[in-house]
DNA sequence: GTCTATAGGATGATAGAC
DNA sequence: GTCTATCATCCTATAGAC
């Protein structure tokens, strides 16, 4: 049973509510931190009772994210093993790339990670070995050497990505679908 | 044999070229104008003689970047077919990760494109149809279909983008020896 | 803890001399 | 076409009332 959360907290929860679904859609610098307190209907003096900087809500922003990210998801909602295909048919829906639901912060922030500071980079790569962790060990028999986890992360991080970037719908169809098709040749030893 | 390119074309290009290097660095936010200009050994007030405006010079830099892309290098140098191993060692190499070389556009402004306007993702739609046309049939025999040119260009641009984000040397060596062993398994029909 | 107000700095874009 | 100077705006972060 829990505790009934304090007011602090729930305000912090709600501003990294709307930090996540911001930065995921618009990207770190794109977004202000009044874009941000109004999303979570605050006025932007309040943000600094809750955190010290803008980076450091990026930095929290990646770990939020996780906590409601498509494998989190459908890592609670399983009993047992997971199925690889349901994965990756999750991870490369045209819904995850238009962000219908809470977006994996290894495609969303991999847009902005490379240029942000070292204890930003350190919270997705913590993110990304967490996700090989759960590919290797918590899958069905179908994943059995730590190579096939990484490149099938690279193929479905890589194709979400892409398809963010394009412009093209037959284009993205193609790309998603031909991903879909070929992951499991990559799980072959 | 090439005329001599207008004084005007050269500073283009220089700020092109300037562009290039700190949009794929830094980001199309974290870089301004000054700083372009500065790189290219001119003052900020120059810079509209040849751009409209920062997104122009955005798609611009995408196009700029292609012609100087490892993709394009490997073409000039090749006579007849492509090797596709060639392609993904050099994709998929530190050196490319670290931008000791001209990036590949795919993966270095993969990064903003989501978040530009609609002629910049038209720029980045259009390198990436470039992309697999020459997988497709500009290389050796081991391309045989469309999806396996779509699939390795997910890995490919993936890998990368993530190596970029990671901050431990170990798992990006891991990650990116990963990709390079499992590449071929997405080429079988 | 949240508000309003503002400091202090950077930025995209423009104006006008040369 | 390139320069210097400047406008207008936006943003992170802080100060102080409540």
């Amino acid at each position: 049973m829990p505790w009934p959360e304090s007011r602090k907290q729930e305000t912090r929860r709600k501003i990294l509510k709307s930090a996540v679904t911001l930065f995921a859609k618009r990207g770190f610098n794109s977004v202000s931190l009044g874009d941000v307190m109004k999303d979570a209907k605050l006025t932007h003096g309040a943000f600094y009772a809750h955190f010290n900087s803008k980076q450091e809500l990026y930095k929290e922003a990646v770990y939020a994210a996780t906590e409601d990210s498509p494998l989190a998801e459908i890592l609670r909602k399983s009993e047992g093993a997971l199925s690889v295909d349901k994965i990756v048919s999750t991870y490369l829906s045209q819904d995850h790339v238009d962000q219908k639901f809470s977006p994996c912060p290894l495609a969303a922030f991999a847009t902005d990670t490379p240029n942000q500071n070292g204890e930003t980079k350190d919270a997705y790569t913590h993110v990304f070995q967490g996700m090989i962790d759960i590919l290797e060990s918590k899958t069905d028999g179908s994943i059995t050497d730590r190579q096939s986890a990484l490149s099938l992360a690279a193929l479905l991080i890589g194709g979400v990505v892409v398809s963010r970037a394009l412009n093209d719908q037959e284009t993205i169809d193609e790309l998603l679908a031909a991903c879909i098709s070929k992951a499991p040749q990559l799980l072959r030893q």
